[in-house]
DNA sequence: CCCGGCTGTTTAATCGATTAACTGGAGGTT
DNA sequence: AACCTCCAGTTAATCGATTAAACAGCCGGG
């Protein structure tokens, strides 16, 4: 691998630097007569000549690369999506982008930021695997943008999906397919999820929307896992049928399998015994489950978009308040009706 | 943001910038007075100078950065960890990864090469998200290094996952545990899996190590999902009680789910009357059955160190042979003896 | 008293581009 | 003839580091 620099093409042909850096760059070409542009261009291509972008950006001060500093962003199934979307905004603007994975440690964030402002990259994107508050590193950029992540204080780019409104469109979802006991399956509060607080807010706006009195009984919480959903699940099937719900909202597709294997275990059927949806749409659960689950799907790959477009300045951001973006329902065939005795 | 040049530290600690430069990388420290280096250090920390990467990679020629193209591998869950350990080893290095998702397009693959010359990485991988075979794009530098692929011609340094032992290690478990029926329920050919044969070599491997006449009604294939593992499952269960399979080895974790549905719903419990093994740990569907299935790992994330360290040096790889990495058995609980009347 | 060697630091070239300022000559004007 | 305007480039400074080579003092030896 010989490195070829501009010089080179500039001997062969028979011009300075300067005049094929205009040439090949489009600057100020109608300076440059086109026989000449044509030699420089020949030149160029016989000699192989490749541009130095570490020389380019030197001079320039702009490495056209972007940071992404994320907290096991790639280790997480469903956020690898963010990662695309914002790959691509990057790809399409000529930018490359440049991921480090920090797993949450204070001290590989500090090495990170550092790292990434030695290599004076143009923007810094600061993303999360999940929907959080999170108190940002000393010593990132006022510019940099925050995806899946709210700052406390506020005052930073941000985007988030808008989990309230997601909520609400899997609720209405039931209701609209004529169920009135809805339980929602919630995450514990240990977790501390944003998540949890705005989607059972949606749930009880459209509650009231329906007019449909909440019962306190149908609102559980358990460990966001299958093993979780199931045993909550569990629970609900057991009350007399009366009390018992016609559909679950579950917090995340992992519940949502587990109240699956509850429903079997309970000799009941899904959708025909009871509807379910999930939240997340993860592909491996979601769509593998029998029968497929109807969910509400996480706009990963459009907030990575987002979230890219503003660190590149191709789109305005609000730094008082983080840009919502919609959740769609996606329906699958967890819903139908509930039982003949049940309806309304 | 102000920018601090070395320049800067020079003129306020009242030496030149070559001073400077040797005393912050510690180059040719005996030569400098203790009292110098100590202000020099000083005026950096007063002025807050941050070494500007993209000079010093103009001038010594390396970037510190390594290129990672790859096919999807963010966008898919379990190969998020092969990046996971190549950052890890490129953060123990000091080096910074910059991650280009291609999609398998082949303009994309040549412009994120181009890109990636351009910015003079000091090293790339190329990574799949499954293990294949791939024709590399032309302009891959020779020293590149495969990761989870190989090249038909070889002559590349690359790894990928040990499957043959991989399987054996499967069929083993069930063999250990007295099944002598053990199905394999295989990809469908048309998918073109390396790891489908390869398994399957191990499978039948097991099988003649332990005397066991292989059954050939026991080796079906299906889609590589849930309802495909789900359908083969269904039809081997169905078989007459004496031909009937008391253990299945599938070739992915989602075929086993496939296989759990089957078994729930032909009144089999796992793994009581039917055992089953699956493969690729996927974390949100292996661990969140129930029960918990016992399955065969991916070594992604060894895989990814082990690419990093080759491609930065740390490691020597024979170019002519990929390097098998062991896929370890994760014993969960869906591996019991066969039902008594077919005990040994 | 001059020379050589050592110490501690500086000078200046270099990496490979970009770009503002300049130039030499042709052609046009008055 | 003197002067101006374009044209088609070129010159040279610059980005911010690294590093080989040079250099200024000082000490000791002959």
């Amino acid at each position: 691998m010989v490195r070829v620099r501009m010089a080179d093409v500039a001997a062969r042909a028979g011009v300075s630097t300067a005049t094929v850096s205009m040439v090949l760059n489009g600057v100020n070409s109608t300076r440059i007569s086109p026989q000449t542009q044509q030699r420089v261009r020949e030149a160029a291509e016989a000699v192989g000549y490749k541009p130095n972008s570490v020389a380019r950006s030197l001079r320039t001060q702009q490495t056209r690369m972007v940071g992404l500093i994320s907290d096991t962003i790639a280790t997480t199934p469903f956020a690898g999506r963010m990662l695309a979307g914002a790959n691509d905004v990057a790809r399409e603007q000529g930018h490359l982008v440049i991921l480090v994975d920090t797993e949450r440690d204070a001290v590989a964030e500090r090495q990170a930021l550092h790292a990434l402002n030695g290599q004076r990259v143009d923007a810094i994107i600061y993303a999360c695997m999940w929907h959080r508050v999170v108190e940002v590193p000393e010593g990132l950029p006022e510019d940099a943008v925050l995806l899946d992540c709210v700052a406390p204080a506020g005052g930073r780019a941000a985007v988030v999906p808008d989990e309230r409104a997601g909520g609400m469109a899997a609720v209405r979802e039931l209701v609209a397919a004529g169920h009135r006991r809805i339980a929602f399956l919630d995450a514990e509060e240990r977790f501390d999820l944003v998540a949890s607080r705005l989607r059972f807010e949606g749930y009880l706006e459209v509650l009231a929307e329906a007019g449909i009195e909440p019962d306190p009984a149908l609102h559980v919480r358990a460990e966001p896992v299958a093993s979780g959903g199931r045993e909550a699940a569990r629970r609900l099937l057991s009350l007399p049928v009366e009390r018992r719900p016609t559909a679950m909202f579950c917090f995340n597709d992992r519940m949502a399998m587990g109240a699956y294997t509850a429903a079997l275990h309970c000799g009941l059927s899904v959708p025909r015994d009871l509807s379910v949806v999930g939240y997340d749409d993860q592909q491996l659960v979601a769509a593998e489950l029998d029968p497929p689950l109807t969910t509400v799907a996480l706009p990963h790959y459009e907030m990575g978009r987002w979230a890219m477009e503003v660190a590149l300045g191709l789109r305005q951001a609000d730094p008082e308040v983080p840009h919502l973006m919609p959740c769609p329902i996606v329906r699958r065939a967890s819903v139908s009706p509930p039982p003949a005795q049940f309806g309304d």
